[in-house]
DNA sequence: TAGATTGTTAATCGATTAACAATC
DNA sequence: TAGATTGTTAATCGATTAACAATC
């Protein structure tokens, strides 16, 4: 009996079992066992089981994974066993190369339109795909029910576009915004920071016992300026 | 007495810190509470405590953390106290689009080229910055000692040009190809796949309770075609 | 001093790993 | 049947949260 309220961490694995399956069955793989597949992702296998348990029993003992059969119960379970519509909000240069990006590379998800409140991206077309005015999201959102937006507008600009398209009945939000959007309960947020990424990234290019044993020396007496609390 | 092997969940929640301060000192506060701090980031107080804690006690009992002393300590700590040197492997339009946002957007990291095996895109510019034939990397690499590199090159030559920049002396990579690379002991790859997140955001975006109830009743008396183990 | 908030230790929670019976 | 591999329960590990003494 798969239960319910799932872990991110658990979801977050989904789509790439789904990227390694689509692969499988390309070059004709019919079966696969949880230790290829962990060789393939990275994820130990019994992860990959009990990830997979928690939504049924898709394998066969002694066997392993009916890769067709698999694929389609995980596409069933994220929800991209029809094609997801969604909208950019925000055509720049990031905007419009996630737009070019998942218009030739993903296709469970298809983008409706792009919208920017910039009067000379309006009327733009990526790929053939119209920049319309950010005033007409609303309608677009409800005309094709969309649930899933990306955000790629300024950070100044992000709260405000998810407002709008929160309150037209998005439900989750791609932020590529460098903010913390604050989101009535029910609706999810995914951030996907470039810059936070990055710098994250530069922790570890160095060796980090060093800066951090140099950090410690210096650290040495040195007490911040005193601020007066109450002043 | 800092702790060295610290966590990545840890080390992913500095630069949020850091990007924070870097907006309270713009607005000219001059000291903030853990407290504060929670409500900007959306992590909670005693995280953000534990987090700094790990590296040094860089407050005042009964005042909070001075702004300007703490960010100075971030930037030693992630090692951007100067400015760090990196490259895009792939011109394509992801890649141009995140060596713009970079170049425009992150301070702290300075893009010194862009490669491409495409012979259309090399000699073009990025914002006045070159496009270098991929075989040029090695050289530059070394040139200017990066450390960190994003690709964002096509799947299958994700981990030949893994491969190229890792033998070059990279050891941090932020990897935008969907592809899970292989490499060795001590080097680090983050993975950006934007298809995986937003692919994994749908299994937000409609009602799960329903669709995995639905899978459920599906399920009943169906199994995966038997493949026949040993044939 | 009284009030506030840190730094740190202990308790809890959740996720991963290990083990193994079920079964193809 | 013997071998393989799943599905699931139990054990471990790690990260978050709670609590509070230290102290500004």
């Amino acid at each position: 009996m798969p239960n319910r309220n799932i872990s991110k961490s658990v979801i977050k694995r989904l789509p790439i079992y789904l990227r390694i399956l689509d692969q499988l069955i390309r070059r004709g793989v019919e079966m696969i066992s949880s230790k290829e597949l962990s060789n393939e992702s990275g994820f130990t296998a019994e992860q990959i089981r009990k990830d997979l348990a928690y939504f049924g029993a898709f394998g066969t003992r002694g066997a392993g994974y009916n890769t067709v059969f698999l694929r389609e119960k995980l596409l069933k379970i994220i929800g991209l066993d029809s094609i997801t519509d969604t909208i950019v909000i925000g055509a720049g240069n990031l905007g419009t190369a996630l737009t070019r990006y998942n218009l030739t590379k993903n296709p469970y998800v298809n983008i409706v339109a792009a919208f920017d409140k910039n009067p000379r991206l309006i009327g733009n077309k990526i790929d053939g795909l119209d920049v319309l005015p950010i005033d007409k999201a609303p309608e677009i959102i409800k005309e094709y029910n969309i649930k899933v937006c990306l955000i790629s507008v300024p950070a100044h600009s992000a709260q405000e576009v998810a407002d709008l398209v929160i309150n037209s009945g998005v439900k989750a939000i791609l932020n590529f915004a460098p903010v913390k959007l604050s989101v009535p309960e029910g609706i999810h947020v995914h951030n996907a920071d470039l810059t936070i990424e990055l710098q994250s990234l530069i922790y570890y290019s160095s060796a980090e016992e060093e800066r951090l044993a140099r950090l410690d020396k210096e650290s040495k007496g040195k007490k911040p300026e005193r601020e007066k609390p109450f002043s």
